[in-house]
DNA sequence: TTGTATGCGTTATCAC
DNA sequence: GTGATAACGCATACAA
């Protein structure tokens, strides 16, 4: 039975099988050392060896030792795959975002990711380009892979997302939002409140001809939910947004350029625009520049996000902090924590900061 | 056998277990419908089903037709876990990158990530933040999870993850350069020749004094070989790069101005300055402005990547556009052929073009 | 503390 | 074309 040297037969059977070899040459492995080959290396069960690459308690230091020597001599190394099926964990996470073109999310998913690891936890991503439709697609074939828990971005999704995870009793958290259901636990941030106050700001300079320049807002509750923060605070000035002044456009710098040359060709330009989001307002601020208008002297802009570039344009951009790497952090903490059994508060808000910068200053005398 | 109603047994056992149900509420899934359920539904065999689940050849219309009716009815889904084991493959990639904070890399992760889904394949990210060890042991992790092909960046990589790579049979690929080595299959583009052209394009223009601020070649082959086309160019017109014309910094906009002070800061400060990539060039442009020093009058500027807001700068950089997307692309559909059995070509090579914009200009007079 | 025996839910190899 | 049935490699309930 135990064959002379190198010969670690993957399968103590009893005779010789022929086709053995030939399959396994075709198979992807040619003949891996499995457990318990360990096992029989160390001279204890299975079940030790398992408990001692489970680090489960109550294994004699002795005992562990011995395999642990095993796994080294033979170069073991566990089947996910296996201990996927056996133990109903397969180690990993899915995360669904709209895109990862935005650095913004980007951002996230590399800090998640980073996290995770020190859980020994991998990361499954899945992108639907903000279509709920395709996000619920991407769920089902994440939930069938088997993934231990799921992140999702804003609390806008199909019905059927929250059958399937609840049906599945799988752990998942919601992110980049604030909205208080129980049911949809998440780590997030307020997105109206930081808008509101952008405006607020703005009006406290004297502008009055405020525009906005949004994202789509369908399928995107954050677009939405800032797009209402500047609603608040303009009609909280006694003053409301006229839907000449709402432009909406596609994520990108090429079009927040678009959408200021649209504002500033009205009859009565605008005096400052809100952008959704720091990409469209880098298009804008750069529009400005090539069209002589000078910021904030002549227009004020906003952006919402706080990336990187922002603090380095001319002038450098007023906007919003928005946590992505610390959202990262804790999602990959809670997660793990919800998997392990520990239930999460239902609701972790995040600091969204104003950052103030030179991108905004006083109404222009001539408004 | 055969229960009333909603009551779909996941197991045919011989009478009524008493645990089964406990056992089934603490763990993830409250008896789901099995293959098996499925196939006594159609009252069909389970090979039956699975050969419809495979799309396998020689199963006849009708049967087909039942066995799609019972999944429809019984709502169905099938374990990924179970699939993996028996079948010895996982349906997902496994991507390893330095970091998802530079845009690029983002970039052709989304559009890998689009790609794959066309195959039915999902995709598992692992970044290492260029720590070669790491990325040895994020690939371990991965290899062990049972991916099935894996894609890498560049071709500086520990000995070992070749060893492990053959020792497995993963498909696998290199990507972002072009160093033509079989044993490591590739699809990327040339680093050197663009970096060349751009130096070239610099000292046609009258420039002397050039100098260079690049990201750590350390464990980073594409900064190794952008840096060495520079070399090449300038030493073929006779001239050579001082170490003090050569700066290394990590990625980043600030670092960028910063290593635009240094260089500014020099006795002979250079009329030109090529940067490893685009967000260095930013760097560089940004302060300038603030410097007063007017792009391309007193100072040419390179970046290299093509990142969308390179077009946008003031002035528009002159830089090598990368085809982060296109390697995406061409990354996902060439790795599923190659573990459907396809042998792909060693090496495939993009086009990265030089882009000229207005951040280079003749050298100025007073040199 | 350790070993035994069985289950995990498919795929795939055979016969028929 | 279809049906039995043996892997797939590990985890774990239970006994010892």
């Amino acid at each position: 039975m135990t064959c002379p040297e190198k010969n670690a037969s993957p399968n103590a059977l009893p005779a010789d099988e022929p086709q053995q070899k030939a399959e396994a040459l075709m198979s992807k492995q040619i003949s891996r050392t499995l457990l318990q080959d360990v096992a029989l290396e160390a001279g204890v069960s299975t079940a030790s060896v398992s408990r001692v690459l489970n680090r489960a308690p109550h294994v004699s230091e002795r005992l562990r030792r011995r395999v642990e020597a095993a796994i080294d001599q033979l170069g073991y190394v566990p089947d996910g795959t296996a201990r996927a099926l056996a133990s109903r964990r397969i180690g990993a996470i899915g995360a669904l975002v709209p895109t990862l073109d935005n650095p913004i999310f980007s951002a996230m998913i590399d800090s998640l990711e980073q996290r995770l690891k020190r859980h020994d936890c991998r990361l499954l991503i899945a992108t639907y380009r903000y279509d709920l439709d395709d996000e619920l697609q991407a769920l089902r074939t994440l939930v069938q892979q088997g993934v231990d828990g799921v992140v999702l971005i804003g609390h806008d999704h199909r019905p059927a997302v929250k059958t399937l995870l609840e049906r599945r009793h799988l752990p998942f958290l919601t992110s980049w939002h604030a909205k208080d259901d129980p049911k949809w636990p998440c780590i997030g941030f307020d997105n109206t409140a930081p808008a509101r106050h952008l405006a607020h700001h703005l009006l406290m300079l004297g502008h009055h001809r405020l525009a906005v320049i949004t994202a789509p807002t369908d399928g995107n509750d954050r677009a939405r939910a800032r797009l209402e923060g500047f609603r608040q605070a303009i009609a909280a000035a006694g003053r409301d947004l006229p839907p000449e002044y709402t432009v909406t456009v596609n994520y990108g710098i090429a079009e927040g350029a678009q959408a200021f040359e649209t504002l500033m060709g009205l009859e009565e330009p605008p005096t400052a625009i809100l952008c959704g989001n720091d990409t469209l307002a880098f298009g804008v601020l750069l529009a400005a520049q090539r069209a002589g208008v000078s910021i904030p002297e002549e227009l004020s802009v906003t952006g919402f996000d706080d990336l990187p570039q922002a603090r380095f344009m001319s002038p450098p951009l007023t906007t919003i902090a928005v946590p992505a790497n610390e959202i990262g952090r804790q999602v990959a903490d809670t997660l793990i924590a919800s998997i392990g059994g520990n239930t999460p508060p239902h609701r972790r808000l995040l600091d969204a900061p104003l950052v103030l910068r030179q991108s905004t200053g006083p109404v222009p005398p001539a408004s």
